[in-house]
RNA sequence: GGGUUCUUAGCUCAGUUGGUUCAGAGCAUCUGGUUUACACCCAGAGGGUCGGGGGUUCGACUCCCUCAGGACCCACCA
């Protein structure tokens, strides 16, 4: 029965659901079998699924499903994030649309808000990643807020305070005064910028004369405790002792003198505002200056300042200028670029900000992290990221993990009422701790106070390979024991510090051992000019219209034919097209194999011949996919089956065992094509799970029905070079009577006589492969080469297609003639190599004895040529 | 400012410890083609002084130096 066209859409939802319906994406423990687990990165709850989500995650289907058919125990597991400050920002967002302020809810309303928020929007996302064909086990669904991941976190904080890790205190942190929290140093992102450098005249006290300051925030002279200059400054000398006048607001402030001061910049004069700059802060350490706070925490001018209370602070350093200038104290404004800090998150420049906060030591951490990258225990691919995970670990500050947020794990630690708090996973513990620690034994609950901040939203990422399997509050459990550590792990480097980086520290911290042996790390999706894909340049392709509009197959395929380990990838439509026609031509060959009719007749010795070839051949593609695998060199294994499919399967072997049109098809050959063929699926599996599938079943109707998810590859055999290496000669003989019958317009249907100037080199077993391929009505063996005929040379052998006509030879010993002096040249080459004594004595013999091949193969070959020359 | 990395065919990239006259693949281009699986196809072809310069070597796309240009990461110069 011949099938008709493919349907992709239909294909994929059978399939799909057939996979769920009998669990083979679903992994449990197994000891008789080796485990391979792959933890997604959890994708923000709310989130929707953009073109990196496509590319990391079909990156990690592949790997899950080939891993399957290698007979692995293989474990994708899915979940999502709770992305604290995102989250939160579109809960608050959504809600203001609707009229309501967060600051007029109770934490337990807003965060009733958020849940419903989660709710409705939650999981949409894995969702998606079904139509990709994603092979995750969903009924391991985790969420970094759920009851398993929570308890972990709490447990992990309390042991980390124990430990004497984490300790809370006031520090210079990262304020977002759009989410109105703190971030870690991670979460701001630089950018350079066009800015202005404003020159301040600080009027010196009891003289007439001023003190410049150059600065890129006026905004922030109330903020002033002390001037600094430094004491090795020539031209300010003059300054040393004094004090000067903050302008505007008069207030006085000494000159201090300070090495850090760069006497080149500017003036040489820096302003020193300790509480709105990091070394600001640090010179006001040193030197037991005042802090000023000037602003509140959504960044207007606060009581402090005295100026402009209530306003923005880029509006007041619009302000600031207007009045300074009228008041003559700004002496010029220069052009200037520098780097000025925004939150990751909201997009708004972060203000330095000193405030109340928990903090995670990371030393310890770190020192424990960066061995087992170093010396590869972890992999890195590609490795380069190894240096910047060395620099960040070396170079790395305490982290701080309190947010100014709800939605998040709060953090447990209770205050007590005469000062003091406890840290501990529970309310019970806590008021326990609370009476031993202030000796009071009647304090009560409500005489604590929980803290009302929450954690850094990867301070729950950071466990998750761990948490998934219950691991922190059941470190023993058989899953954990079973399934950790996990393979691999396939993620943007852009995360490299906020998760890769923590989740290894954590790993060690709680298991002792690393939490994946390989990080494969994706390039960014760009399009095709090379721009980052974004919503406001619109240049970024819904990926479920991608899919509904190539398949699937197509869309997984389309994404690694681009995806070069480690590089960005520039994507355009052409390649998922690419990846759809590539679909129809697999489709295609299974109709043609579909529509023989076998019949109980002998097989005919080109079929058995090539047939073998093929089989070799295969063993050969299987070793290689092997070596691109194992160095996560996706694209290329997708590129090795694309090709063997289309060009050897298709086009060769197919086309050579095609019975002639209306005759049978002998069943030994059948069958044998048919195991090929399956086999081929099983290497194409990975990389379009659908469409394998229904041709997998369709090809099995008359066997047992079995999912191809639940076959595995055979064992690697040894496979015959030899026979390789003569097959392609074969072809080679073949494109030679193709090309004469391209330049002498002579129909394929017509069939010609090949006359063979045979040599030990003439593959004449494969004569008959020959002669259905070239359409030959004969293959004659002559001594001398005939008259009238066109020729050509396929390894050293001559060849001979004798023509009707009279065969024009002027062309013909042009190209011979050229051909002759080419490999002439090459054979002298060789020659010379061979007869310099310190190559022969300096380079591997194996080099060497690849010269001595090329010398015999160059004079074979050359001895060919001559003599058709001679005959012409 | 520090670090990493890249520059090979029109485009996107391979090129594995230096060893073929080795310059490759896919796409794109061009030329032919209804040989009943496939025009979402088949058969062919053209196309690059491997960024410039210098050096080491019997031999360099590959190693070293230098110049030019690009990318990314890190960094407290106001």
């Amino acid at each position: 029965m011949v099938a008709t066209n493919y349907n992709p859409k239909e294909s994929e939802e059978k399939w799909y659901n057939y996979w769920m319906e009998h669990r083979l994406f679903h992994s449990e423990v197994d000891n008789s079998r080796e485990p391979y687990c792959v933890v997604i990165p959890p994708p923000n709850v709310t989130g929707i699924l953009h073109m990196g989500h496509m590319l990391n995650n079909t990156i990690q289907d592949a790997l899950v499903r080939r891993a399957r058919l290698l007979g692995k125990n293989a474990c994708w597991v899915p979940g999502t994030d709770h992305a604290s400050i995102a989250t939160e920002a579109k809960v608050v967002a959504k809600l203001q649309s609707e009229g309501i302020k967060k600051t007029d809810l109770t934490r337990e309303e807003f965060l009733k808000h958020a849940w419903d928020w989660t709710h409705t929007h939650g999981g949409i996302i894995l969702k998606q990643l079904r139509r990709l064909g994603a092979s995750c086990d969903w009924e391991r669904t985790a969420f970094t807020m759920d009851d398993t991941r929570s308890e972990s976190v709490l447990k992990v904080f309390v042991d980390l305070y124990n430990k004497g890790l984490i300790y809370r205190g006031v520090r210079m942190v990262n304020w977002d005064p759009k989410a109105l929290t703190a971030l870690s140093d991670e979460e701001v992102i630089y950018r350079e910028e066009h800015s202005k450098l404003y020159y301040l005249r600080y009027r010196i006290e009891g003289e007439d004369g001023y003190a410049v300051v150059a600065t890129t925030r006026p905004e922030t002279i109330m903020g002033d405790t002390a001037m600094c200059i430094n004491p090795n400054d020539p031209k300010n000398q003059h300054l040393r002792g004094k004090r000067v006048i903050v302008p505007l607001v008069n207030r006085v402030i000494p000159v201090i003198e300070d090495e850090y001061v760069d006497i080149e910049f500017g003036t040489g004069c820096l302003k020193v505002t300790p509480a709105h700059d990091v070394n600001d802060y640090m010179l006001g350490e040193k030197h037991h200056l005042p802090s000023i706070d000037i602003f509140n925490p959504d960044g207007t001018l606060s009581e402090a300042a005295g100026l402009y209370v209530g306003m923005d602070r880029f509006d007041v350093r619009k302000q600031i200028e207007q009045d300074l200038q009228a008041a003559g104290l700004l002496e010029k404004v220069e052009a200037y670029t520098n780097n000025v800090g925004y939150s990751e998150r909201t997009n708004v420049p972060i203000e330095p900000k000193l405030s109340m906060q928990w903090f995670l030591k990371m030393e310890h951490l770190a020192q424990i992290a960066l061995a087992p990258v170093m010396n590869d225990d972890i992999r890195f691919f590609p490795s380069k990221f190894k240096n910047v995970y060395r620099h960040w670990l070396e170079n790395i500050k305490d982290w701080c993990i309190s947010r100014q947020l709800w939605w998040g794990h709060r953090i447990p630690a209770w205050y007590l009422p005469e000062g003091g708090y406890v840290v501990a996973t529970n309310e019970a513990e806590a008021l326990q701790l609370a009476r031993e620690k202030s000796g009071n034994a009647g304090l009560q609950l409500a005489d604590l106070r929980r803290d009302e901040d929450c954690l850094d939203t990867w301070f729950s990422s950071w466990l998750w390979p761990i948490s998934l399997f219950d691991g922190i509050n059941h470190p023993d459990n058989p899953e954990i024991n079973y399934y950790y550590p996990t393979a691999d792990l396939v993620t943007g480097p852009d995360i490299i510090f906020f998760w890769v980086a923590r989740m290894i520290m954590a790993g060690y911290e709680y298991r002792r051992a690393m939490p994946f042996r390989n990080v494969y790390f994706t390039g960014i999706v760009r399009d095709k000019q090379g721009r980052k894909m974004s919503k406001t340049l619109g240049n970024s392709p819904d990926p479920l219209d991608l899919i509904d509009k190539y398949g699937a197959d197509g869309v997984r395929v389309g994404m690694l034919l681009c995806a070069p380990a480690g590089g960005d990838l520039l994507f355009d439509e052409s390649l998922p097209e690419q990846g759809r026609n590539f679909a129809t031509k697999m489709w295609n060959a299974f109709k043609l194999v579909k529509s023989w009719k076998v019949a109980d007749c002998p097989q005919p010795e080109h079929a058995r011949l090539a047939l073998e070839w093929f089989t070799n051949l295969l063993e050969k593609t299987g070793e290689t996919l092997d070596a691109q695998f194992a160095q996560y060199r996706i694209s290329e294994a997708l590129m090795t089956v694309y090709t063997t499919f289309r060009d050897e399967f298709s086009s060769w072997l197919l086309e050579i065992i095609k019975p002639a049109y209306g005759q049978p098809i002998d069943r030994q050959t059948y069958d044998r094509t048919i195991s090929l063929f399956e086999r081929l699926l099983q290497h194409l599996h990975p990389f379009m799970p659908f469409i394998t599938e229904e041709i997998w079943q369709d090809l099995r109707e008359r066997r047992d029905g079995e999912s191809l998810m639940a076959t595995r590859l055979p064992q690697p055999a040894p496979y015959d070079s030899e026979l390789l290496a003569r097959f392609e000669a074969v072809k080679g003989v073949i494109v030679g009577i193709r090309n004469v019958r391209k330049q002498d317009n002579l129909p394929f249907k017509d069939a010609l006589e090949l006359q063979v100037k045979a040599n030990d080199r003439y593959p004449a077993a494969f004569a008959e492969v020959i002669r259905k391929m070239g359409n030959l009505s004969a293959i004659t063996l002559v001594s001398e080469a005939p008259k009238g005929a066109r020729s050509f040379i396929t390894d050293a052998v001559e060849y001979f297609i004798p023509m009707a006509g009279n065969v024009d030879t002027t062309e013909l010993r042009a190209k011979l003639e050229e051909d002759l002096a080419y490999t002439r040249g090459f054979l002298a080459s060789v020659m010379k190599k061979l007869g310099n004594e310190r190559f022969v004595n300096g380079a591997p013999a194996q080099v060497v004895a690849n010269e001595r091949k090329k010398q015999a193969d160059a004079e074979a070959k050359i001895a060919a040529l001559e003599a058709q020359l001679q005959a012409l």
